[in-house]
RNA sequence: ACCCCCUUAGCUCAGCCGGCAGAGCAACGGAUUCUUAAUCCGUGGGUCGCAGGUUCGAAUCCUGCAGGGGGUACCA
């Protein structure tokens, strides 16, 4: 771990913000670092940004020797408004719409509802990226009363909020307008309209539904909710908020978090927090190739099919948070792990480069990290060559690492890892990767190929030099042997590369041939060539 | 209408609380009798959008302008 003084250095986004937040929140017993979702739907990787900012902050706040307190507030008490594509038996959901998605019942009948069925997917997928917040459902809050005194404080200012609103607006809030909304006793929809305020706690509330009226205490009925604009700057005050970031849609003139800043301050009170402005995330090379189970969304868990869990931290540890980017899943994938295995040379001083570069890198390697930093250089596997690695075992990852030099001294720890890269890997192959980079091995089992008996007999050259030497050679001098086979037989190399590999996979192209016969191993060359020695 | 971001090599971008303009890819030259954007060695390439200002010094800070992109005002 960095010390604080290379920390005061350190130009990482989180750092520099970090820095910020103790500068302009002052000295504090601990700091409230704090983020928020609706779980209206599947949480997706855009949704994911804010999250992993919020705990990269919090992290370098507790790196400077600071206490961060990191909460992640689920508005479940937010309502129905539409139901998602991807629920089955979405007509019988029709029912549901205006209530409470914490009443929602979950439409997969594993969990207690809708709203908690999205958070429970999201909850059990964050440890897994170093993710670590602590919970608040604003439902309980809510109906709890635990929100009455912010709410009351809301009626308090009404009019001072909606001239605040107005401000920004084309057309001013009618004179009937609240800063609450009521779920109605009778229907449990916000359908209702309310009538009066006695100016403490009771609120008089129609509901439209079925004309019937009701008088709420704040402190003993939780049905009454702050309008969207208003609940969050209260949460601001309730938790003390010292830091959180928004998205670019909250951050404009007029924008949510504008207003939330003035109606912060002079009906709560409360200096808003530090804040930044995050960009969105797009995904490349996805198209057409998979129906994401969650419709076409892209949630956290669909990106963990493909990049290790430092991997994807790696990518939005290492963009500035206002700049776009997209999460790809095509080519570019062995361009990220590459980029994240040079982070990884440079951290440990295999790699040399300057040392403002060194600096840099090393943090964004340590801000990767899902736990602490590894005590030793990990054995790295490059993505393109696991790939390789796997189809010859037929996606058997543990063979597959066996087949690695070097892997037979690993830790636990280590092995882990790899064994992650390489459901990844095997992940990629087969759902996103070009068809140029897919083979089967054959098995020897498989009727063999036509050959000319020139081309036969090379291929049989070539097999007795492996069955014969395979143990003398590396792969340069076996690629030599290559060429001898075909000049001694009179056909071009080209040609022979062509035939080997289609009596290997069945194509005309595939791994660098020498290295790939010495992977295959004697026993399994032998099995696929054995039979062109009889062939006739 | 208002707000924000971007504009740096052919392309994608890094560099931005000031200190000799960088990377990857592409191009070009060479090597390699292989290959899954092939590998290795090497070379060239930029008025840092434009115009001012601050400074000993500006890609970096300030002001204005231009082009491009995004966002907001209704609902959450």
């Amino acid at each position: 771990m960095s010390s604080t003084a290379s920390l005061d250095n350190s130009t990482h986004w989180a750092d520099i913000n970090a820095a910020r937040i103790v500068r302009e929140r002052g000295p504090k017993e601990h700091y409230t670092c704090a983020s928020g979702i609706t779980p209206s739907g599947t949480i997706h990787i855009g949704n994911f940004r804010e999250i992993i900012s919020v705990e990269l902050v919090a992290r370098a706040l507790r790196d400077r020797g600071q206490n961060a307190r990191f909460i992640y507030s689920w508005d479940d008490y937010d309502v129905f408004r539409k139901v998602p594509r991807n629920v089955p038996n979405a007509g019988k959901f029709e029912a549901y719409l205006r209530w409470p998605i914490i009443l929602v019942p979950d439409p997969w009948e594993k969990e207690s509802s809708y709203a908690r069925a999205n958070e429970v997917e999201l909850e059990t997928v964050l440890p897994e990226l170093g993710v670590t917040p602590e919970y608040i459902y604003q439902a309980d809050q809510y109906r709890n009363s635990g929100y009455a005194e912010g709410i009351r404080t809301a009626l308090q200012h009404r009019e001072l909020i909606r001239a605040l609103l107005n401000e920004h607006r084309t057309q001013p809030l009618p004179p009937e307008w609240w800063p609450i909304s009521v779920f109605s006793s009778f229907t449990n929809k916000d359908t209702t309209v309310v009538l009066e305020w006695d100016g403490e706690w009771a609120v008089r509330y129609r509901c439209e539904e079925t004309d019937k009226e009701e008088t709420l205490d704040l402190r003993s009925t939780g049905l009454v909710k702050l309008l969207w604009r208003i609940d969050w700057q209260m949460r601001w005050k309730h938790e003390d908020v010292d830091f959180e970031p928004a998205g670019k849609e909250h951050h404009s003139a007029g924008g949510s978090f504008d207003t939330a800043r003035t109606v912060s301050q002079q009906v709560y009170g409360q200096t808003p927090p530090v804040t930044f402005k995050y960009d969105f995330i797009s995904i490349k090379g996805r198209g057409g190739k998979i129906s994401s189970s969650s419709g076409d969304v892209v949630s956290v868990r669909d990106v963990l099919e493909v990049y290790q869990p430092e991997i994807v931290r790696h990518l939005f540890v290492g963009t500035r948070p206002n700049a776009e980017f997209a999460i790809s899943f095509d080519l570019d994938v062995i361009k990220i792990y590459e980029d994240y295995d040079k982070c990884e040379r440079i951290y440990f001083g295999i790699e040399e480069v300057g040392e403002k570069r060194r600096a840099k890198e090393a943090r964004i390697y340590e801000l990767s990290q899902v736990h602490a930093v590894p005590e030793r250089a990990p054995l790295q596997i490059p993505f393109r060559h696991f790939c390789n690695l796997l189809q010859i075992t037929a996606g058997d990852i543990d063979r597959a690492v066996a087949l690695f030099p070097g892997t037979d001294s690993l830790s636990e720890e280590e092995l882990h890892r790899l064994r992650r890269r390489g459901s990844c890997a095997w992940n990629w192959i087969n759902r996103f990767a070009p068809d140029d980079f897919r083979f089967t091995l054959k098995t020897g089992a498989e009727p063999p190929i036509e050959l000319s008996d020139v081309q036969r007999v090379a291929v049989v050259a070539l097999a007795d030099e492996v069955r014969d030497r395979a143990a003398e050679h590396d792969e340069k001098s076996l690629a030599q042997a290559i060429y001898d086979i075909a000049a001694a037989n009179g056909i071009e190399p080209k040609e022979l590369f062509q035939i080997m590999y289609q009596v290997l996979v069945g194509k005309d192209q595939g791994p660098r041939l020498a290295g790939f016969l010495l992977t295959l191993g004697q026993s399994r060359v032998e099995e696929i060539l054995g039979p062109y020695r009889t062939q006739r």
